[in-house]
DNA sequence: TGCAATTATATTGTACACAATCTAATTCGA
DNA sequence: TCGAATTAGATTGTGTACAATATAATTGCA
């Protein structure tokens, strides 16, 4: 019942229902997103600001696994809506510091409250959701070298 | 030493590096994903049609989690290059069947050397993978409601 | 039977994501 | 110390993703 091909069936790859997955769930942060006016990526970066308050691209990249290419757009977008100031370091002018503002500040009372509406989307037990967590960063962190 | 925010650490996150890990193992299919001239989207609706010979848009985008907005240009593509043909159903002019080709059937013999080359980036044990898929799928299935 | 609802796909607009390349600033070594 | 190599970000081009909308074909029901 079984051929050479199997391997290239969908149901038999990992890839796939880990890519569809992280589809489908960032598509679930959209109505609470929405009431932030963030999109995932944008909500992402600011999750790296509310922790570090001040940070270069290079770094929030590394945290993100995101490059410059993607990062710079997104930056400036959350620049704009006032949420973070961008300026050339002092004593490296290639760095650029990106700032938490005030109003960045803010926003972190509302998001509060968006971890808790997804977390019923994945109907896992607390001791699956652990499991799950610890392989995906087990596999992250190989994938890293 | 924990407060209210913690939530919205990164690393208190579940979907975070799911999307990460799903992005970064999508990237390590590249190198082999180029030789046969398809990027993952591309690949992953070959696999359907290497599966099915002849399906409809609905079906692939039922199938990968995907809709026509995405796939109309994904198999615009795959026709271009001769994989798979684009024709509208007869009896009913809405659906539009999508079939494979000789040549997209031929790509399957080289495609058959893609899963191996992936697989050691995942650094799971099989036991592991088997978790890491179940888990996947179980939470696939409860967003799908 | 005729028209309102439904269905299948396509189009448009916005926002990533990343490879490749570019520019400017800094560092490092002969 | 000066020019090559490196580093940090920005830009460009291609290819997804998806919401919202559009269009055309089909269905279903009053």
């Amino acid at each position: 019942m079984s051929d050479k091909y199997d391997s290239l069936k969908l149901e038999n790859q990992l890839c796939f229902p880990l890519y569809a997955c992280s589809k489908e769930l960032v598509r679930r942060y959209k109505p609470a997103l929405n009431r932030l006016d963030l999109t995932y990526t944008q909500y992402i970066a600011m999750m790296v600001m509310w922790e570090h308050k001040k940070i270069n691209v290079t770094e929030i990249g590394r945290l993100l696994y995101l490059d410059s290419g993607t990062l710079t757009p997104v930056l400036k977008k959350l620049e704009q809506k006032g949420l973070i100031t961008r300026s050339r370091c002092k004593g490296d002018e290639r760095c650029l510091d990106v700032c938490l503002t005030d109003k960045g500040e803010a926003l972190k009372e509302k998001a509060v409250e968006v971890p808790g509406k997804i977390a019923p989307c994945l109907a896992l037990t607390p001791e699956e959701a652990g499991t799950l967590y610890s392989l995906l960063r087990k596999t992250l962190a190989a994938m890293g070298e």
